[in-house]
DNA sequence: ACCTGAACACCGTTCAAGT
DNA sequence: ACCTGAACACCGTTCAAGT
C-alpha cells in the first residue's frame, strides 16, 4: 500500500504524475474509487449466486463469495471492508439476500442481523488469514511449529498444543461458518 | 493516521524529528511498537476478567472486553487487529481462555475455533462500527434515514425498511453475540 | 547517551503553458 | 479535452557534529 504512489502509478498509464489530477481531485479520491471498484466486484459476484435449497445454503454461499473476493486483493479485507460506499447499487445488493432470509421465516430485523453477523465474521477471518499469508512471504518466522514453541518460551501449554492442532484455510473457515449458521438457526 | 508524521510527533516530545531515530530504527518500527502497546493493553484487560458462572459468560466477557478496548482508539479495530505480534505474552494471554473452555467440555481444537470465531466477529463488527462513527463526524451524510432513502433511489424496499429498523451500538452487538454463542453451544 | 542542523531523495499537488 | 515541466511544501531518513 505504501508503494502505491501517484508518481509510481502515472508511468503505468504512460503519463506524467500531474496528468492524474485531471481525472481525479486528489489521491484520496483515487483510493475511494479503488474501494468502490472492488466493492462493486464483490456485490456483482454476490448477485450472481443462484438461490440454494435452504437459507443455510444461501448464507453459506454469501460468506464463501465474500471471502473469496477479498482474497483476490492483497490485504483486501483490511483495506476494503467497512469503507464508505459511494455507489447506491452496492448497498442495494443486499436486497435479494434479505428477501431470501425473510422468505425462509426470518423477520426483517433478524435477517439484517444475520447478514451483518456473517459479514463481520468473514471480514475478521480474512484479515487474520491475509496477515498470516503476508507474514509467511516476508520471512519464515514463527510459523513453523518448533520455532513458534521456542518463541513462546515456558508455560502456555494449551496455546502450544492448539497451535499444533490448528489447520488453516478452507476447513477452518467452513467449521467456523457452520457454528455461526447453527447460531442463526 | 495520515496526520501521524514523525515530524509532527517529535515536537510533542520536545525534540527535533531526527532525535526519534536514536530510539527507533524507522517509522515502521514506531508503528509496530504502537501496535504491540495496544495489543498488550488488550490482553492485560482480558487477563483481568474473572471466570464467570459458565463458558458462555466467559466468552461473552471476552468479546465485550475485546470490543471495548478496540473502541478506545480511533479506527482501532482496523489498525491494530491482525498485526504481527512482537510479544509472546500477548499470544500467551489466550491460555486461561482455552483452559476455561476445555474445562467446560470443549475439545482443545473446538476451544481454539471458538475463540478465533469470536475474535473474528468482534474485529469485523468494530471495524464497521468505527467507520460509521467516523463518517457521522465527517459530515451528516446519508446517516439520516430520509437522506439515505433518497440516496438509495428506487427499489430495494427491504434494504430501506431494514435501515429504519436498525439499531446501532450495544444492543445490536449483544444480539449478534448471543447468536454466535448459540452456535458454539 | 542523547540530541541538533543541515542536507537528500521522494511525495502529493498546483499551475501556467502546450496541443 | 487532456497532458507536460517546473515548482512548492512536506515527508522520512541520514549523518556529521555537538553536549
Amino acid at each position: 500500500m505504501d508503494a502505491l504512489t501517484v508518481r509510481a502509478l502515472a508511468p503505468r498509464l504512460d503519463v506524467g504524475a500531474p496528468a492524474l489530477y485531471w481525472h481525479v481531485r486528489n489521491k484520496q479520491e483515487l483510493l475511494d474509487e479503488m474501494s468502490t471498484f472492488v466493492m462493486r466486484r464483490v456485490t456483482d459476484a454476490l448477485s450472481k449466486v443462484p438461490p440454494g435449497a435452504s437459507w443455510r445454503d444461501d448464507v453459506a454461499a454469501y460468506a464463501r463469495v465474500l471471502r473469496s473476493e477479498y482474497l483476490l486483493y492483497r490485504d483486501g479485507a483490511r483495506i476494503f471492508s467497512g469503507t464508505r460506499i459511494a455507489d447506491p447499487d452496492v448497498v442495494k445488493a443486499k436486497e435479494p439476500w434479505l428477501a431470501r432470509l425473510t422468505a425462509a421465516g426470518f423477520t426483517l430485523a433478524a435477517a439484517d442481523d444475520a447478514l451483518d453477523l456473517v459479514t463481520a465474521f468473514v471480514v475478521g477471518f480474512v484479515i487474520e488469514e491475509q496477515e498470516r499469508n503476508r507474514s509467511t512471504e516476508t520471512g519464515p518466522d514463527r510459523y513453523s511449529l518448533a520455532e513458534r514453541d521456542a518463541w513462546l518460551g515456558d508455560g502456555a501449554e494449551l496455546v502450544k498444543a492448539a497451535g499444533h492442532l490448528r489447520d488453516d484455510g478452507d476447513p477452518r473457515f467452513e467449521r467456523q461458518l457452520t457454528a455461526l449458521l447453527d447460531g442463526l438457526a
